[in-house]
DNA sequence: TTGCAGATTAGAATCGTTCTTAGTAAGAAA
DNA sequence: TTTCTTACTAAGAACGATTCTAATCTGCAA
């Protein structure tokens, strides 16, 4: 909340009623809302509160690097053939998406520790399938000139 | 493609000729295309061909275990105000997520192996954030009767 | 060969997100 | 404190992706 609203300033970026509503509605928020989620909550104090503002607001935040902007929803987007282990280099500009088989991660005792810290925030919780996504920028977005687009 | 035709059959699914050609398409495919691209590459083999087929298949497919359902695009979906590093635990039935603070997850030599397999496949790329997202079924859904819904 | 459960088509409907435009107000400067 | 500039907001239309619906068709088991 304190970290946000100085985030806010320290991006230049102003600090409408608005904005100070949906920091304070997200910034002690563990369930992950949705645009939508949020903006029905604020409706009861904001009724006159617009949908483009919550989704400019929440742009802004994560653009500052206030907040993270996710994309959890199962089965939509793209698909995948490769069932191998592996995961995802996502370049952010060009969208590129590339599989790296995955290698022996974790450690047995680093391995121990994760159980350990699913155990504590999800007591019971049965995990089936491990995804990662890496992000960053691709050779070709990095360097344009040398490479042409797609 | 064998893999996934024979899946198909394993799976008690009709092979129908459009099934066959989004296979046919997809099988070999490392690009992760979206099943709008998939549609526009089919459309011209098979014109009558619709969107929602395509959507069906791949849905029945990845349902299936022969392919896997991304959701990679930045930006949408949910929010977290929450920026120290850490993964999601995602109940793929109530969509619940909750945040698991991350453990030092990789020992050096399997971190070097990390590196040089993504030198290999995406030479150049450089990666700025790690997301992590552990699906599976929460406690609640595991065992229904002894906890209300949400 | 036939019957039928399951699959397909076309297009309407729905959902989440972004855009547009006119009006508003935060906050810097005087 | 008042003024001014510029960024922000409201409202709803527009958009793109996905799902639904209802009618028709077909793969394949018997």
């Amino acid at each position: 909340m304190r970290r946000m609203l100085d985030g806010v300033r320290a991006a230049g970026l102003k600090l409408t009623p608005q904005r100070l509503a949906i920091v304070r509605e997200l910034a002690e928020d563990e369930s992950h809302p949705t645009a939508q989620e949020l903006f029905e909550r604020l409706r009861s104090d904001q009724p006159t509160m617009s949908f483009a503002t919550v989704y400019n607001t929440l742009d802004a935040l994560s653009t500052a690097g206030l907040c993270a902007a996710l994309s959890l929803s199962p089965g939509s987007g793209r698909f995948d053939p490769n069932m191998a282990p592996h995961h995802h280099l996502v370049c952010d500009r060009c969208g590129a998406v590339r599989d790296v088989p995955s290698v022996p991660a974790l450690d047995p005792p680093a391995e121990d520790a994760m159980r350990r810290e699913i155990a504590r925030v999800a007591p019971g919780f049965e995990v089936r399938s491990v995804e990662k996504i890496m992000r960053g920028r691709c050779a070709a977005c990095i360097s344009p000139k040398k490479t042409r687009t797609t």
